[in-house]
RNA sequence: CGGGCUAUAGCGCAGCCUGGCUAGCGCGCUUGACUGGGGGUCAAGAGGUCGUGGGUUCGAAUCCCGCUAGCCCGACCA
């Protein structure tokens, strides 16, 4: 492609609404426009990539096995209504009416396919020989996200591959998901993407269910847990935390606790600002209505409750902060002073909580706190559970060493779905018994588009962007630095058609511009090999070939830079 | 959905507080000349419903009220 015959708009400067290096990178380098909040234009060079990667996911999903198909964005609502997810995603489902002769039609704009793919299967799979199978399809994606933002990262249409195991038995679908999940490692890795399965929800099934595939990234925004020691890692929902060393409460310590006036002091910060105690050395109490019914969680001052562990620990479904009339009735105090001493509810203990030897909590009376409160003497701990949000510093669950936590962007999830939409949307086989069962399902997503953000977000210098190889929109770059120069553009056009000849894809500049201000465009946009051609390296009858990723020039002879470059591209490639 | 900020040329911004004549600056764009290895120089130009609707005023980009859009923080994110 020539630069003058297709559309990059690059910039120069970097537009106010970007804050994320991805962002504006993409902006300044002609690779999106932003239509409205969470909707982008892919401009050539951006869709380029898109392309790219898509290829790349659709080649790594035939080799697993799958089978690529296209269904419908456009879906009719009663799907969602049958397997009670339009609730569940509430206004994240778009969805609309409109009138068709004299009916009012219902519609969602499907945020994912599981509903669409179920129908379909149920139609038409009815035996245990027509199994395992699985579909997939590249397609977009509506959410009404509540806030798009980060550019191309968070938007509310996006390019979703989205993958749909059925099988007969659980044997099955752990084959099909371990197929997938090893079709990821190699897309993120072709992709030229640093990436880290980790243990996401478990789900239905339990156990070794679902695993995220997280691009480490500042501004991610999602946090992974990670042991540098063992490689244990996991999303911050799921992650355990080992247990601390065993410490037995000291029985000298079991002196009355002392209360202390804590006026207006509701909060660990304002309490250990106060007392000059650190929030490590604090017992917090948090009120939740634990299926309706209060319960207090304790939890050492400077951790955060998970709520999905304490929903498990307690065998609870539902699970929320109590409202300040209950915590009045349980604690006889206003919102801030909760202790478990003398309180009047049910507790449930982080182990880290009770491992506080002498804690500050609250005293159950306005304005008042205790110190020298000792978990075991002063109330009763009983078992003591994982009830928090892993932190740095924790110890591993596996090895106990110290885990550590990194940003990460989601780029694709992998999941043992089990019988949930099969039974809702009655897709059963029968197996040679003629026994019928509901269709085992599992569902495994890539963000295309998102793909290419984290791309982007993660490989670029302060020049601009630097693409993986085998994601950019052009491997090659040509830049003849002066177009009114015969021979510089003889030179230029003929390996250019060369190159095009043995199927590279080749960008070539033939803008009338000065040669820095070609270099800055040609460092923004990234493409990884560069060819420079100028009068001065053709008087001594060489070309210069240069990775956008190292800063070594290659001088090589103009008859020879066309098998340079190929042999530099299949070397790259491995 | 709560909290905050912003809206002036394609992009980045000044002007607004303290209302006043023709609304400015840099980049980009057009034309020409010189130039030609890291966003070059000179000259001449084009480009604006000052987001939108109302109000105050002799007079509004500027003051007041409503609306819309965008961005940030938080909540949310099968």
């Amino acid at each position: 492609m020539r630069w003058s015959q297709t559309f990059i708009p690059t910039m120069k400067e970097v537009p106010a609404e970007a804050e994320v290096p991805s962002h504006q990178l993409m902006l300044r380098s002609g690779l999106i426009r932003q239509l409205m909040a969470g909707s982008y234009t892919w401009l050539p060079l951006g869709y380029r990539s898109v392309r790219k990667v898509s290829e790349i996911v659709r080649e790594e999903m035939d080799r697993a096995g799958a089978i690529e198909m296209f269904m419908p964005a456009l879906q009719p609502i009663e799907l969602f209504e049958r397997t009670g997810r339009r609730d569940a995603f509430g206004n994240v489902l778009f969805n609309f009416e409109a009138r068709r002769g004299d009916r009012q039609l219902h519609f969602a704009l499907g945020p994912t396919h599981e509903e669409v793919i179920t129908d379909l299967i149920s139609r038409h799979i009815s035996t245990y020989r027509q199994l395992p199978i699985t579909l997939y399809q590249i397609q977009t994606k509506f959410r009404n996200e509540e806030r798009p933002r980060f550019g191309v990262l968070r938007t509310s249409e996006f390019l979703m591959k989205d993958a749909y195991s059925f099988s007969s038995t659980v044997e099955q679908l752990n084959e099909a998901y371990d197929a997938m999940y090893n079709a990821y490692c190699r897309i993120f890795e072709r992709c030229g993407l640093k990436y880290l399965p980790v243990e996401a929800e478990s789900g239905p099934i339990g156990g070794d269910a679902s695993h995220e595939f997280m691009v480490p990234a500042g501004n991610g925004e999602d946090f992974v847990v990670n042991c540098p020691a063992c490689g244990y890692a996991a999303n911050q929902e799921r992650a355990e935390i080992g247990c601390p060393p065993n410490s037995t409460p000291t029985t000298e310590a079991s002196a009355e606790p002392q209360i202390v006036d804590t006026p207006d002091a509701g909060s660990i910060d304002a309490v250990s600002t106060m007392l000059g105690r650190s929030p490590q050395e604090f017992i917090k109490t948090l009120i939740y209505l634990a299926d309706e019914k209060p319960l207090a969680v304790l939890l050492r001052g400077d951790h955060t409750a998970n709520e999905g562990k304490i929903r498990r620990a307690a065998h609870v479904a539902s699970l929320e902060l109590a409202d300040a009339d209950t915590i009045l009735q349980v604690t006889g105090a206003p919102v801030g002073f909760a202790g478990p001493v003398g309180i009047k509810c049910p507790i449930i203990v982080d182990h880290h909580a009770a491992a506080v030897t002498s804690a500050v909590t609250g005293a159950n009376a306005a304005d008042q706190h205790l110190v020298g409160v000792v978990p075991g003497v002063h109330f009763d701990v009983g078992q003591t559970f994982d009830l928090r949000n892993a932190e740095a510093g924790d110890p591993c669950p596996r090895c106990q060493s110290d885990l550590q936590i990194v940003h990460g962007i989601e780029v694709g999830h992998v999941f043992k779905l089990g019988t949930k939409y099969s039974v809702s949307l009655d897709a059963t086989f029968v197996d040679r018994e003629e026994k019928s069962h509901p269709i085992i399902m599992g569902c495994y997503g890539i963000g295309v588009t998102r793909v290419v953000a984290s791309i982007v977000e993660t490989c670029h210098d302060e020049n601009g962007i630097v693409w993986p190889l085998n994601a950019a929109p052009y491997t090659v770059h040509i830049i003849p630095l002066n177009v009114s120069d015969e021979e510089v553009m003889q030179t230029a056009n003929q390996i250019y058609e060369q190159l095009n000849e043995a199927g590279i894809d080749v960008l070539l500049d033939d803008r009338d511009q000065r040669p820095g201000f070609k270099f800055k465009d040609a460092d923004l946009i990234g493409l990884p090999l560069r060819i420079t051609i100028g009068g001065r390296g053709l008087q001594e009858g060489i070309t210069e070939v240069r990775w956008r990723a190292e800063t070594d020039v290659h001088k090589v002879p103009v008859a020879e830079t066309v098998q340079f470059v190929r042999q530099q591209i299949s070397a790259a490639q491995g």
